[in-house]
DNA sequence: TATATCATGTAATGCGTTACATGATTTA
DNA sequence: TAAATCATGTAACGCATTACATGATATA
C-alpha cells in the first residue's frame, strides 16, 4: 500500500467525485479537454483505478447489462475524505516550485468539495506563499552579478509567471465570492 | 538501451557541456539554484550519470588523487551530438502542453550549443506554435456555454500563461540578438 | 571530539509509458 | 463488409523517489 497518492490518482478522485465515471470516460476527458494535461493512456488509467479501488477510495460496478461492460466508479466515503485531506493541505514552497499544475488542479476541485470558504482559503494560502517566493526570486536574480543571458531570461520568465499566478489568485477570489 | 533520453538526463548533458561536473556538483546545482527544478537526490543523479556513460554520451574520470575521489564527467563527441539533436527538435504542440519546463531548459542551452541563430530559431519555432495554440484555447473557452467557474478560471490562467510565454519569446529574441 | 559537509553510491518500491491484445458495436 | 469507435485490460520496461549506507575531511 503506497503512502502518497499520486497527482494523477487525485485527478481521478476529483473527477469521479463530480459524477460516476468509467475508465473510458476518463480517457476521453483527458484526451479531449485542455483542462487536464493528464495521461489518457489505458496503461495509466486502469491500473490507477484498480489501486484506488484496492485502497477503498472508489468502488466500481458494472453497468449496461450484458452489452459491452462498463465499469463505472463512484467515490466511497473514505475516498471523499482522502480528497478533502488533499485539498486542505497548506500550499507549500515545494508545491510552488515542483507542482504548480497540481495546485491548479486542486483549485479546480476546492469549490465543489470544500465550498466557497474552502476555495477562498486555498487561494489565500497560495497567494501568501507567492508573496514570500517572488521577492526571493527577484533577490536571487539581483544578487547574480554575471549570469548568462539565457539563465537570466529563464529566471525572469519564472518571476513573471509567478506574478501572473498571483494576480490570478486575486481575480479568482473575486470570482469565487460572486458565485451564486 | 532506452530509446528516449529523459528530460532529466538532457539537463545533465547540457550542464556538463558547459563545464566538467561531478555528481555532487550537479546535486548542488539542483538544490541551490531556482533555475533547475530537477531532482537533487543521489538516487536520481548517480544512476542517470551511469546510464549516460554506458550510452557513451559522457565519460567520467576520477580527480583529486588519493583524497575523497571525485568522478568528474565530460561530454563525449557523441554526447554533444545527442545534445544538439535534442535542441534542434522542432517545438511541437505536445511540448507546449506537456513539457513547458523542458522547453525553457532547452532554451537555456541553445545559445551556447547552437549559437545565436540556433537560439533565434528555437524562439521562433516556439512563438509559432504558441500562435497556433493560444487561439485554439480561446476558441475552446468561448465554445463552452456552461462551464464551472473553476474550470473557466483554470483555462483562463492557461491562456494567460501561454500569452506571457509568447511575449517572452519576443523579448528573449531581442536580448539574444543584442548579445556580444 | 562531535557535527556538518564532501562525495559516492545501492535497494526496494511504485508508477507512468509504450506497445500489445481482445472483442463488441456502430458507421461508412 | 471494412473501418472506426466503444471499452477493457496486461506485460515489459525505464526511471524517479525514498531510504539507507559508507567513509573521509573540515569546522565548531
Amino acid at each position: 500500500m503506497s503512502l502518497r497518492t499520486s497527482t494523477f490518482s487525485y485527478a481521478l478522485l476529483g473527477l469521479i467525485e463530480q459524477q460516476p465515471l468509467s475508465g473510458y470516460d476518463l480517457r476521453k476527458l483527458f484526451s479531449a479537454t485542455p483542462l487536464a494535461t493528464m495521461s489518457d493512456s489505458p496503461g495509466a488509467i486502469y491500473p490507477a483505478l484498480k489501486r484506488l479501488e484496492r485502497k477503498g477510495l472508489i468502488s466500481g460496478r458494472i453497468e449496461g447489462a450484458g452489452l459491452r461492460p462498463r465499469r463505472v466508479f463512484r467515490l466511497t466515503p473514505r475516498g471523499l475524505a482522502e480528497l478533502k485531506k488533499w485539498l486542505l493541505q497548506p500550499v507549500t514552497r515545494d508545491d510552488l516550485v515542483h507542482r504548480t499544475d497540481e495546485l491548479i488542479l486542486r483549485f479546480g476541485f476546492t469549490s465543489r468539495v470544500l465550498g466557497k470558504e474552502g476555495a477562498l482559503g486555498f487561494l489565500h494560502g497560495l497567494e501568501r506563499e507567492l508573496g514570500f517566493y517572488i521577492p526571493e526570486l527577484k533577490r536571487f536574480l539581483g544578487a547574480q552579478p554575471r549570469m548568462p543571458a539565457s539563465g537570466r531570461l529563464a529566471v525572469e520568465l519564472g518571476i513573471q509567471s509567478y506574478a501572473l499566478l498571483r494576480r490570478w489568485t486575486k481575480r479568482a477570489a473575486t470570482a469565487v465570492k460572486q458565485e451564486s
